[in-house]
RNA sequence: GGGUCGUUAGCUCAGUCGGUAGAGCAGUUGGCUUUUAACCAAUUGGUCGAGUGUUCGAGUCACUCACGACCCA
């Protein structure tokens, strides 16, 4: 917007800030401000490079010469060689050739003052060249705009993972795998959107900001409203909203959106992340785990084409069945010498825990218990897809609890390549259940566990309305998205990861 | 929060035992001009993450801090 380097008076405020490469730049660009719009934005594209290579892909070089199809192209070098450009667009790269001794000198000098990095606009015929390379034959070439910073190293790109997460921009400029993991994310969020629509689920947006956040045990972040003077909070889930839809007659919903927990950060956690949580009346927990069975197979076959995938050098075949497990039978099938009697009873389970050097609190029952020795011994080992179901009633409160075993519910987690994915459960839609289950929480809250969950009495109210017989779920995206492009740390598959700020400069 | 490793030119990286800071790419100049990391010749470019200390002398050794990566909790 404004020339940065320039005060009123034409002094540079930052010399010493500008590298030499970053002067020459500027100066060229202030060569071309002197003679004409610098920005010029009146340049159309006729087509994109990928519409040319797959449009020539099996024309030979002497049709193409009878043809001379003539094209307007656009997008940055990304390399010079002689005679040769490389032009980048959204959609692939293709080279640019022109041949100095049939050019105007003006369009010579325009050439070479290009920089890397610079955006043109082109005009041309396409034709292939004596090594059979599609190419555009320059006639006529204009600067769109000049970029002021250097470009990184054209054959080795960035690699510096700092400056990739802080300037994503110059990581999708340099890295073609970078560019490639983000159009898959995005492939897998329109696959999913695709799948819900087609089976009748209504997109919805429900609060971000909450007076009280709910829908899962979280600590959230908290903010505040000035003209209203009232504490609010980033949702840490949409759940309890999107049931109220369900309430209110809309019978199938889903969302795909942020949330945000007060976490750490990890190769698996970010401060905010993206869930797809839906819901469906009429339905069970196992319901749903059909349901995740079959989007899986969908979003595989809709991005790879194929439903087995390498994770990180393991093997994942989502074509078979996703076994099927209690958290109690987890335990006893992965770690050796532990029975099912053991892990009924409290005082067992504690003797288990503690021998396993595991801690636990006396406040908790058999199921948490259960839960702390799955989490430490088992889920890492869940390699394959695995649904983990009876999940302890104390830990779930917002799920239905098993008719048979009250202590148990009907709930789910997924789990691949050892990490949870997903987590879903029949609803509790028994409002005085509910209620009784929120006052456990601010129980649990009040001595102390800051994760534990508010009371919500507008809930409640609405489940006194009536909710449905529901199931829902929620599956975490970026992890998904991981999984599909083989990404080691979830800040690769985020555009702006949060990260620390530096503070020397 | 703890541990390990890293931070050197715009980018990717070397830098020996503590003794004048290097390469490739990018840039600049010239040549070549249907190349493929184009090529040939010449050449510019450094607050060695920040700071303190040890030393005659620190990119190198010690300590503190910042940021990042990985592992652990």
């Amino acid at each position: 917007m404004t020339k940065q380097t320039q005060t009123p008076e034409g002094q540079a405020q930052d010399p010493q800030d500008e590298n030499k490469l970053i002067a020459q730049r500027r100066e060229k660009l202030d060569g071309i401000r002197a003679q004409r719009n610098a920005f010029p934005n009146d340049f159309r594209r006729s087509n994109l490079a990928k519409e040319l290579l797959d449009a020539y892909d099996e024309t030979d070089k002497e049709s193409l010469e009878n043809l001379k199809p003539e094209v307007k192209v656009a997008g940055r070098i990304v390399r010079m060689r002689g005679p040769f450009m490389v032009l980048q667009d959204v959609s692939e790269q293709i080279q640019l050739y022109f041949n100095p001794k049939e050019l105007s000198e003006s369009l010579l000098a325009e050439i070479k003052g290009l920089d890397l990095g610079d955006i043109v606009g082109v005009e041309g015929h396409v034709f292939r060249t004596g090594k059979g390379e599609l190419t555009v034959w320059i006639s006529e070439l204009r600067l769109l705009t000049k970029a002021l910073r250097p470009l990184p190293d054209k054959y080795r790109g960035l690699s510096d993972t700092e400056v990739r997460y802080r300037q994503r921009y110059v990581d999708l400029i340099a890295n073609e795998s970078s560019r490639a993991t983000f159009i898959t994310r995005s492939k897998i969020v329109s696959s999913l959107r695709q799948y819900f629509e087609a089976n009748h689920f209504m997109e919805v947006e429900t609060p971000m900001m909450q007076v009280i956040p709910g829908g899962a045990t979280a600590k959230p972040f908290v903010t505040h409203h000035n003209a209203l003077d009232q504490k609010m909070y980033l949702r840490i889930a949409p759940e309890l909203y999107l049931k109220r839809l369900v309430v209110g007659g809309f019978e199938r919903v889903f969302e795909v959106n942020r949330n945000f927990r007060n976490e750490g950060l990890s190769t698996r956690h970010n401060p905010e992340f993206t869930m797809v949580e839906f819901y469906q009346a009429y339905a069970d927990y196992h319901d749903m785990m059909d349901l995740t069975e079959e989007l899986f197979r969908k979003i595989a076959m809709d991005v790879l084409g194929k439903t087995t995938l390498n994770y990180q050098g393991l093997d994942l075949d989502f074509s078979q069945a996703f076994t099927r497990l209690g958290v109690r039978d987890s335990i006893v099938k992965h770690v050796p010498g532990v029975t099912l009697e053991q892990l009924k009873e409290r005082e067992s389970a504690a003797k288990l825990a503690e021998s396993m050097e595991i801690h636990i609190e006396d406040s908790w029952g058999a199921g948490r218990i259960c839960m702390a020795i799955f989490d430490e011994k088992v889920e890492h080992l869940l390699l394959q897809p695995t649904f983990i179901t009876e999940y302890p009633t104390e830990i779930s409160p917002l799920a239905r609890a098993n008719d048979k075993d009250p202590e148990v519910t009907d709930r789910f987690e997924l789990f691949i390549g050892g990490r949870e994915i997903a987590n879903g459960f029949s609803e509790l839609n028994d409002a005085e259940d509910q209620a009784q289950r929120f006052q456990e929480q601010v129980e649990q809250k009040d001595s102390g566990d800051d994760e534990a969950m508010h009371y919500d009495a507008d809930y409640i109210t609405a489940l006194e309305y009536g909710l449905p017989p529901t199931a829902g779920e929620g599956i975490g995206v970026d992890r998904l998205v991981m999984l599909f492009t083989d990404a080691p740390s979830i800040k690769d598959v985020l555009l702006f990861p949060h990260m620390r700020p530096h503070h020397d400069k």
